[in-house]
DNA sequence: ACAGTTCTCTACCAAATGGTAGAGAAACCC
DNA sequence: GGGTTTCTCTACCATTTGGTAGAGAACTGT
């Protein structure tokens, strides 16, 4: 994989983006040609269907972000909240600057089951293992009470959600540049820490 | 609404769940239509093209929605904390009965920008009304203190996230029964309530 | 120089897409 | 009843869809 082929690494790229953009029925691999400028068969060449891009995309972007989000928690300091900044964090940078990135991770709900089980499963385990991080941080009264594995969803809902819909941010007179985009990241880390702070 | 007058309102039903559910460029007319269980042309008779249809799905969620968050509002109680948690358990029951509703909003960012646009500036006053309040509440100390546009946005996202997420949820071990249902409201109140309390 | 592999292309194809044309019921009004 | 409007249908159409067949470069290793 990922050898010094440059053609199959800029399909995959390409494709992330306008799949997460606009969703993978919408995007005709005709359009991804195009964007990438080979003919339709060249992408044809390197998977051998559409389907099989979709997955291929969808493996890459969630090791993409498994590296960042395992690197963040590694380095990150012990106390739970710091954590959860960290980790925010680092999904930030990379989310903003490909907003394609969360938009895929979005579209999943939509693959036909089959697909989509299968990468449930292949998550799964690092599910786990947050929701478990998460209630023994409760029960030593580091993190609010409540519901771990719900409160795992709310923290994920918060983030893609505010990640992935520039236009709920242009309704209420956001801006897209670089203070803005730090403003953004700031507030969402306060917010996310008031919401967890055992009260 | 929900009238004896079939055809038209049914198609409007239909097409808003599987709209939301896939993607408006993700269903074709002809799958409304055996949805429905009409033909298509019935379909082209009520609403003179594709985009006509989306437009007239919006603007119906729209108006739906709008009465239920008003309804809410108006019979409301005066503390902003108690306000916010009504307003959500309003949008929160039709969201979870017909997921679609919240799913067609987040649709809304993948139309041609000059649709979105015309949406955008309807909801515009909505908005700045929100977070015109919000300030207010702020600076009476009665809620947290941040960028009042941003946290509309964070509100925002946190509950169409949570509700338009059935993979997410899934993924923590999340029943779709009534207990769950009553606990992942409850819970996002709780979650709410603390990010937006004044510290 | 040559054979083999790697890579990209042009030329197609059947099925599905959004949409048109126009006919036939069914209800209404007189 | 006759005429008009309302509603749904069958029959098409041009374009786009995902995908196949197969040829021709270009880079290998020998």
């Amino acid at each position: 994989m990922a050898r010094r082929s440059g053609t199959r690494d800029t399909i995959l790229e390409r494709a992330t983006d306008l799949f997460g953009l606009r969703g993978f029925e919408a995007v005709s691999l005709d359009q991804i040609a195009a964007d990438v400028g080979v003919a339709k068969q060249t992408l044809l060449y390197w998977f051998p269907s559409k389907d099989d891009l979709i997955e291929q995309v969808l493996a890459a972007t969630a090791a993409e972000l498994a590296v960042v989000v395992e690197a963040a928690i590694r380095s990150a300091p012990d106390d739970p909240l710091d954590r959860i900044e960290a980790v925010v964090k680092a999904v930030f940078r990379p989310a903003v600057r490909r907003p394609a990135l969360l938009g895929l991770v979005r579209e999943i709900g939509r693959l036909p089951s089959s697909s989509s089980d299968a990468l449930t499963t292949r998550v799964q385990p690092l599910v786990a293992r947050a929701v478990q991080w998460m209630r023994s941080e409760m029960d030593a009264g580091r993190l609010r009470s409540g519901d771990p594995s719900v409160i795992v969803a709310l923290v994920y809902a918060t983030v893609t959600g505010i990640a992935t819909e520039p236009e709920a941010l242009r309704a209420v007179g956001w801006n897209a540049d670089i203070t803005g985009l730090r403003r953004l990241r700031d507030e969402l880390v306060l917010f996310l820490r008031a919401a967890l702070t055992p009260r």
